[in-house]
DNA sequence: ATGGTGGCACCGCCA
Protein backbone atom coordinates (compact mmCIF):
# COMPACT_ATOMS: atom_id res chain seq x y z
CA UNK A 1 0.00 0.00 0.00
CA UNK A 2 1.35 3.53 -1.09
CA UNK A 3 0.74 5.96 1.48
CA UNK A 4 1.58 10.01 0.99
CA UNK A 5 1.80 12.23 3.92
CA UNK A 6 2.69 16.09 3.63
CA UNK A 7 3.93 18.03 6.77
CA UNK A 8 3.17 21.88 6.39
CA UNK A 9 3.49 24.73 8.63
CA UNK A 10 0.96 26.79 6.99
CA UNK A 11 1.10 29.80 9.18
CA UNK A 12 -2.89 30.83 9.63
CA UNK A 13 -5.19 27.43 8.06
CA UNK A 14 -7.67 30.17 7.26
CA UNK A 15 -6.24 32.78 5.57
CA UNK A 16 -4.21 29.94 3.31
CA UNK A 17 -7.26 27.27 2.39
CA UNK A 18 -6.76 28.15 -1.13
CA UNK A 19 -2.73 27.02 -0.75
CA UNK A 20 -3.86 23.74 0.76
CA UNK A 21 -6.31 23.48 -2.04
CA UNK A 22 -3.72 24.06 -4.29
CA UNK A 23 -1.20 21.74 -2.45
CA UNK A 24 -3.64 19.33 -2.01
CA UNK A 25 -4.47 19.09 -5.71
CA UNK A 26 -0.88 19.38 -7.51
CA UNK A 27 0.12 16.34 -4.88
CA UNK A 28 -2.96 14.40 -3.32
CA UNK A 29 -1.44 13.40 -0.45
CA UNK A 30 -3.44 10.57 1.84
CA UNK A 31 -2.27 12.74 5.23
CA UNK A 32 -1.62 16.08 5.61
CA UNK A 33 -0.27 17.51 9.10
CA UNK A 34 -0.59 20.68 10.06
CA UNK A 35 1.31 23.51 12.45
CA UNK A 36 0.66 27.45 13.26
CA UNK A 37 -3.14 26.63 12.47
CA UNK A 38 -3.79 29.81 14.91
CA UNK A 39 -7.53 28.87 14.59
CA UNK A 40 -9.60 27.96 17.86
CA UNK A 41 -11.42 24.69 16.73
CA UNK A 42 -14.86 25.66 16.34
CA UNK A 43 -13.97 27.77 13.40
CA UNK A 44 -11.15 25.27 11.89
CA UNK A 45 -12.19 25.36 8.09
CA UNK A 46 -13.68 21.41 8.28
CA UNK A 47 -15.96 21.36 5.58
CA UNK A 48 -14.18 23.16 3.33
CA UNK A 49 -11.24 20.45 4.20
CA UNK A 50 -13.87 17.83 3.84
CA UNK A 51 -14.34 18.79 0.15
CA UNK A 52 -10.49 18.39 -0.70
CA UNK A 53 -11.58 14.68 0.40
CA UNK A 54 -10.13 14.59 3.77
CA UNK A 55 -12.84 13.27 6.08
CA UNK A 56 -11.21 12.49 8.96
CA UNK A 57 -9.37 15.50 11.11
CA UNK A 58 -7.56 15.54 14.09
CA UNK A 59 -7.24 18.92 15.12
CA UNK A 60 -6.10 20.87 18.39
CA UNK A 61 -6.44 24.52 18.16
CA UNK A 62 -6.41 27.69 20.12
CA UNK A 63 -7.06 31.26 19.24
CA UNK A 64 -4.32 33.08 17.47
CA UNK A 65 -1.13 31.03 18.62
CA UNK A 66 -0.01 27.58 17.56
CA UNK A 67 -2.61 25.40 16.72
CA UNK A 68 -1.43 21.39 14.94
CA UNK A 69 -4.20 19.39 12.97
CA UNK A 70 -4.01 15.60 10.92
CA UNK A 71 -6.01 15.96 7.89
CA UNK A 72 -6.74 12.30 6.44
CA UNK A 73 -8.11 10.17 3.84
CA UNK A 74 -7.40 7.38 6.09
CA UNK A 75 -9.65 6.94 9.52
CA UNK A 76 -7.76 8.26 12.23
CA UNK A 77 -8.67 6.45 15.29
CA UNK A 78 -7.16 6.80 18.95
CA UNK A 79 -6.75 10.56 18.99
CA UNK A 80 -4.29 11.91 21.52
CA UNK A 81 -3.38 15.96 22.14
CA UNK A 82 -0.75 16.17 24.65
CA UNK A 83 0.46 19.79 26.69
CA UNK A 84 3.71 19.88 27.10
CA UNK A 85 4.92 22.30 29.95
CA UNK A 86 1.33 22.44 31.33
CA UNK A 87 1.51 25.44 29.04
CA UNK A 88 -2.14 24.85 27.75
CA UNK A 89 -0.72 25.35 24.53
CA UNK A 90 -2.00 23.62 21.22
CA UNK A 91 1.40 22.31 19.99
CA UNK A 92 0.99 18.44 19.76
CA UNK A 93 -1.66 16.00 18.19
CA UNK A 94 -1.08 12.62 17.17
CA UNK A 95 -3.61 9.64 15.76
CA UNK A 96 -3.64 6.29 14.18
CA UNK A 97 -3.96 5.82 10.73
CA UNK A 98 -6.40 2.97 10.80
CA UNK A 99 -4.75 1.23 7.94
CA UNK A 100 -7.75 -1.29 6.06
CA UNK A 101 -5.65 -3.43 3.99
CA UNK A 102 -5.15 -7.10 5.14
CA UNK A 103 -2.08 -7.35 7.50
CA UNK A 104 -1.70 -3.92 7.92
CA UNK A 105 -1.02 -2.95 11.26
CA UNK A 106 -1.92 0.86 12.01
CA UNK A 107 0.97 3.93 11.90
CA UNK A 108 0.96 6.00 14.66
CA UNK A 109 1.38 9.94 13.27
CA UNK A 110 2.56 12.50 15.83
CA UNK A 111 1.99 15.81 14.88
CA UNK A 112 4.10 18.81 16.77
CA UNK A 113 5.01 22.40 16.74
CA UNK A 114 7.45 23.27 18.98
CA UNK A 115 8.60 26.35 20.79
CA UNK A 116 10.44 28.76 18.44
CA UNK A 117 12.44 29.85 21.34
CA UNK A 118 12.87 33.96 21.35
CA UNK A 119 15.57 35.67 20.63
CA UNK A 120 18.34 35.22 23.50
CA UNK A 121 19.89 31.56 23.66
CA UNK A 122 20.30 31.74 27.65
CA UNK A 123 17.64 29.61 29.37
CA UNK A 124 18.15 31.71 32.32
CA UNK A 125 17.47 35.06 30.74
CA UNK A 126 15.55 34.31 28.04
CA UNK A 127 11.83 32.27 29.47
CA UNK A 128 11.10 31.46 25.79
CA UNK A 129 14.23 29.61 25.19
CA UNK A 130 13.90 27.50 28.79
CA UNK A 131 10.48 26.37 27.75
CA UNK A 132 11.66 25.37 24.15
CA UNK A 133 14.36 23.39 25.92
CA UNK A 134 11.99 22.13 28.72
CA UNK A 135 9.86 21.14 25.67
CA UNK A 136 12.61 19.34 24.47
CA UNK A 137 13.31 17.38 27.49
CA UNK A 138 9.77 16.39 28.05
CA UNK A 139 9.26 14.72 24.26
CA UNK A 140 12.39 13.00 25.41
CA UNK A 141 11.07 11.61 28.79
CA UNK A 142 7.63 10.92 27.41
CA UNK A 143 9.00 8.74 24.23
CA UNK A 144 11.52 7.10 26.64
CA UNK A 145 9.06 6.22 28.79
CA UNK A 146 6.84 4.67 26.03
CA UNK A 147 3.44 7.03 27.19
CA UNK A 148 3.27 8.00 24.13
CA UNK A 149 2.41 4.37 23.03
CA UNK A 150 3.68 1.08 22.50
CA UNK A 151 3.04 1.13 18.47
CA UNK A 152 6.56 0.20 16.41
CA UNK A 153 5.16 2.29 13.20
CA UNK A 154 5.49 5.89 13.93
CA UNK A 155 6.02 8.37 11.69
CA UNK A 156 7.03 11.80 13.51
CA UNK A 157 7.05 15.11 11.77
CA UNK A 158 6.68 19.09 12.21
CA UNK A 159 7.70 22.14 12.67
CA UNK A 160 10.59 21.14 15.19
CA UNK A 161 12.01 24.83 15.04
CA UNK A 162 15.82 23.39 15.19
CA UNK A 163 17.89 22.74 12.13
CA UNK A 164 20.65 20.48 13.56
CA UNK A 165 23.23 20.11 10.59
CA UNK A 166 25.68 22.25 9.51
CA UNK A 167 24.23 22.73 5.89
CA UNK A 168 20.65 22.72 7.57
CA UNK A 169 20.97 26.16 7.50
CA UNK A 170 22.81 28.99 4.96
CA UNK A 171 25.96 29.53 7.54
CA UNK A 172 26.48 27.29 10.15
CA UNK A 173 28.97 30.13 11.49
CA UNK A 174 26.87 32.86 11.50
CA UNK A 175 24.30 31.20 13.15
CA UNK A 176 25.99 28.94 15.64
CA UNK A 177 24.55 31.42 18.74
CA UNK A 178 20.98 32.60 16.73
CA UNK A 179 18.20 30.19 18.36
CA UNK A 180 17.32 27.05 16.07
CA UNK A 181 20.73 26.65 15.23
CA UNK A 182 22.86 26.65 18.74
CA UNK A 183 24.32 23.43 20.14
CA UNK A 184 22.55 22.80 23.24
CA UNK A 185 18.91 23.03 21.47
CA UNK A 186 20.74 20.61 18.78
CA UNK A 187 21.77 17.97 21.74
CA UNK A 188 18.69 18.17 22.66
CA UNK A 189 17.00 17.70 19.46
CA UNK A 190 19.26 14.47 19.57
CA UNK A 191 18.06 13.15 22.69
CA UNK A 192 14.67 13.05 21.84
CA UNK A 193 15.95 11.33 18.37
CA UNK A 194 17.87 8.80 20.39
CA UNK A 195 14.69 8.12 22.48
CA UNK A 196 13.24 5.83 20.30
CA UNK A 197 15.88 5.34 17.36
CA UNK A 198 13.50 7.81 15.19
CA UNK A 199 15.29 8.29 11.43
CA UNK A 200 15.87 11.50 10.23
CA UNK A 201 14.72 10.46 6.97
CA UNK A 202 14.95 13.99 4.92
CA UNK A 203 18.69 14.11 6.09
CA UNK A 204 18.94 10.17 5.28
CA UNK A 205 17.85 11.06 1.64
CA UNK A 206 19.95 14.25 0.78
CA UNK A 207 23.95 14.22 1.58
CA UNK A 208 25.32 15.81 4.66
CA UNK A 209 27.34 18.21 2.47
CA UNK A 210 24.19 19.23 0.22
CA UNK A 211 21.97 22.51 1.99
CA UNK A 212 18.77 21.34 2.92
CA UNK A 213 16.35 23.87 3.81
CA UNK A 214 12.25 23.88 4.60
CA UNK A 215 12.00 27.56 5.85
CA UNK A 216 12.59 31.00 4.72
CA UNK A 217 12.13 34.37 6.38
CA UNK A 218 9.50 36.81 5.05
CA UNK A 219 12.19 39.35 6.06
CA UNK A 220 14.21 38.66 2.96
CA UNK A 221 14.20 41.38 -0.20
CA UNK A 222 13.94 38.56 -2.33
CA UNK A 223 13.63 35.06 -0.36
CA UNK A 224 14.78 32.39 -3.41
CA UNK A 225 17.82 34.51 -4.74
CA UNK A 226 19.12 34.99 -1.40
CA UNK A 227 18.30 31.42 0.12
CA UNK A 228 19.01 31.99 3.57
CA UNK A 229 16.93 29.16 4.73
CA UNK A 230 17.14 26.44 7.66
CA UNK A 231 15.54 22.89 7.79
CA UNK A 232 13.32 23.88 10.49
CA UNK A 233 10.96 20.92 9.27
CA UNK A 234 11.20 17.03 9.74
CA UNK A 235 10.02 13.78 9.41
CA UNK A 236 11.16 11.46 11.60
CA UNK A 237 10.20 7.62 11.21
CA UNK A 238 10.47 5.03 13.78
CA UNK A 239 13.01 1.88 13.14
CA UNK A 240 10.04 -0.57 12.06
CA UNK A 241 9.11 2.03 9.28
CA UNK A 242 12.52 3.23 8.09
CA UNK A 243 13.51 -0.15 6.27
CA UNK A 244 9.97 0.62 3.68
CA UNK A 245 10.88 2.32 0.64
CA UNK A 246 10.53 6.12 1.12
CA UNK A 247 11.44 9.75 -0.26
CA UNK A 248 11.06 12.66 1.30
CA UNK A 249 10.84 16.13 -1.17
CA UNK A 250 10.95 19.66 0.15
CA UNK A 251 8.23 21.45 -2.08
CA UNK A 252 10.00 24.81 -2.51
CA UNK A 253 7.74 26.01 -5.29
CA UNK A 254 5.06 26.34 -2.41
CA UNK A 255 7.09 29.03 -0.81
CA UNK A 256 6.58 31.23 -3.98
CA UNK A 257 3.05 31.16 -4.29
CA UNK A 258 0.50 34.00 -3.77
CA UNK A 259 0.68 34.88 0.11
CA UNK A 260 2.82 32.21 1.10
CA UNK A 261 3.87 30.64 4.46
CA UNK A 262 7.23 31.14 5.24
CA UNK A 263 7.82 27.58 5.73
CA UNK A 264 7.72 25.30 2.43
CA UNK A 265 5.88 21.74 3.11
CA UNK A 266 7.38 18.51 3.41
CA UNK A 267 6.44 15.41 1.52
CA UNK A 268 6.78 12.20 2.85
CA UNK A 269 5.76 9.12 0.21
CA UNK A 270 6.25 5.71 1.05
CA UNK A 271 4.91 1.89 0.43
CA UNK A 272 4.27 -0.52 3.14
C1' DA B 1 25.27 46.90 12.23
C1' DT B 2 20.62 47.14 11.71
C1' DG B 3 16.17 46.11 10.31
C1' DG B 4 13.78 43.97 7.37
C1' DT B 5 7.84 40.95 6.91
C1' DG B 6 3.74 38.60 8.29
C1' DG B 7 -0.63 36.91 11.16
C1' DC B 8 -3.81 37.63 14.75
C1' DA B 9 -6.09 40.22 17.86
C1' DC B 10 -6.03 43.90 19.96
C1' DC B 11 -4.17 48.48 20.42
C1' DG B 12 1.16 44.29 21.23
C1' DC B 13 2.58 39.58 20.84
C1' DC B 14 4.69 36.05 18.50
C1' DA B 15 7.25 34.17 14.75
Amino acid sequence: MKISLITWNINSVRLRMPLLEQLAGALDPDVICLQETKCPDGKFPSSAIRKLGYDHMAINGQSGYHGVAILSRIPLTNIDKKSFCDMGDSRHVSADLALSAPAQSPIRVHNFYVPAGGDVPDPAENPKFAHKLGFLNEMESWFLDKKAGHIDRMVLVGDLNIAPFEHDVWSHKQLLKVVSHTPVEVEHLEKVRLSRGWVDLMRDHVAHDEKLYTWWSYRARDWSAADKGRRLDHVWVSPALSDFAGETRVIRDARGWERPSDHAPVLYRFET
